[in-house]
DNA sequence: ATTCTGACA
DNA sequence: TGTCAGGA
């Protein structure tokens, strides 16, 4: 119910990269030990899966640890991951509880990439729940399940807060991460709400790392100073010509092309959008800075409705159709 | 440009 | 485990 089916594949550059492995190493693995079996390409390039570099990961690490590959190569994930367990406790047991202990859940689109790859890189990180909403992921998953919830959204405001805050509890999750892409400056503020972090999106699969492991606080987001009277309002706001589904499968079109402009301005697209929302839901929020919304909401459109049409051209000149 | 296999140090 | 060659 979590999980289920995998469409993502990784190549075996990204596999090196997650993995920590030469790209020799992982072949030679593969031919002497059949460590891995990965799908492959039309072209006999290699697919690994998740659970190819999930596997390949906890392989690495029991190497680290002074293992011979030969003599785990054909071990089943479960038992090498119970190796790796009883090692890593071994070696520091007073944090045992922080390493053992992290299941993680997810709520959010963009950033799922970044969460499944912190997943497959570091033990003692699962994730073990994926939903497409808070409410969903309350009904399904039994109290105590998880750990760390993580959930991304697009504008972030306190009564946004005040729900996960709930779900939290609903949960018996010890905190969560929320990955937004705009809010008010004081509710990100680290101690805001309690056992809430807030992290500005886009992110990396290290930044979730980081947030999931360490209370710690990081550099804060600089304050605006005064602000100008507004414009008057007075073009109409434009229609979306993108799908937040669709800038989403762009912005993974980037191997196919050979830059990732693409995928720069599908980003652009959806911070411009969450923006726009954001801004929207100020203008009826604050009857004072109303107008200030108004022209901030109507010039945000307008931009993301330009890099739309940067978008379209650019897709159509590389011959790419939706 | 990247990846593939195989041979060899 | 790393490096090279020679294709796809």
């Amino acid at each position: 119910m979590g999980e289920g089916t995998d469409d993502e594949f990784y190549e075996i550059s990204a596999v090196s990269r997650l993995t920590g492995l030469s790209t020799h190493v992982l072949r030679v693995w593969e031919k002497r030990y059949s460590v891995v079996e990965p799908d492959r390409t039309r072209t006999k390039r290699r697919q690994y899966s998740r659970k190819d570099v999930h596997r390949l990961t906890t392989l690495k690490s029991l190497v680290d640890h002074g293992n011979t590959i030969s003599s785990i190569a054909n071990l089943d994930t479960r038992v090498l991951e119970e190796r790796l367990a009883q090692v890593t406790q071994l070696e520091n047991p007073e944090k045992s509880y922080q390493d053992t202990g992290c299941q993680v859940g997810f709520i959010g689109v963009h950033a799922r990439k970044a969460v499944r790859d912190a997943a497959d890189i570091s033990e003692g990180f699962s994730l073990i729940a994926e939903f497409p909403g808070l409410d969903a992921m309350v009904e399904n998953l039994k109290p105590g399940a998880l750990d760390i919830l993580i959930v991304e959204i697009g504008s972030l405001f306190p009564e946004d807060l005040e729900s996960i805050q709930g779900g939290l509890e609903q949960l018996g999750a010890r905190k969560a991460v929320v990955i937004y892409q705009f809010a008010a400056a004081d509710i990100t503020e680290p101690g805001y709400t309690e056992k809430v972090i807030t992290l500005r999106g886009p992110v990396t699969s290290a930044e979730v790392l980081l947030a999931c492991g360490a209370n710690f606080d990081r550099p804060e987001i600089p304050r605006s100073g005064d602000l100008r009277d507004p414009t008057e309002v007075e073009s109409e706001i434009p229609d979306r010509i993108f799908t937040p589904e669709a800038l989403q499968s762009i912005s993974k079109l980037t191997s196919v092309l050979q830059c990732e402009c693409p995928q720069h301005i599908a980003n652009l697209i959806s911070g411009l959008s969450a923006f726009e929302e954001y801004s929207s839901r100020c203008e009826n929020l604050n009857e004072d800075d109303a107008k200030l919304h108004a022209f901030l909401h109507q010039e945000t459109a307008l931009s993301r409705h330009r890099m739309e049409q940067a978008l379209l051209y650019l897709l159509e000149k590389e011959g790419i159709s939706f």
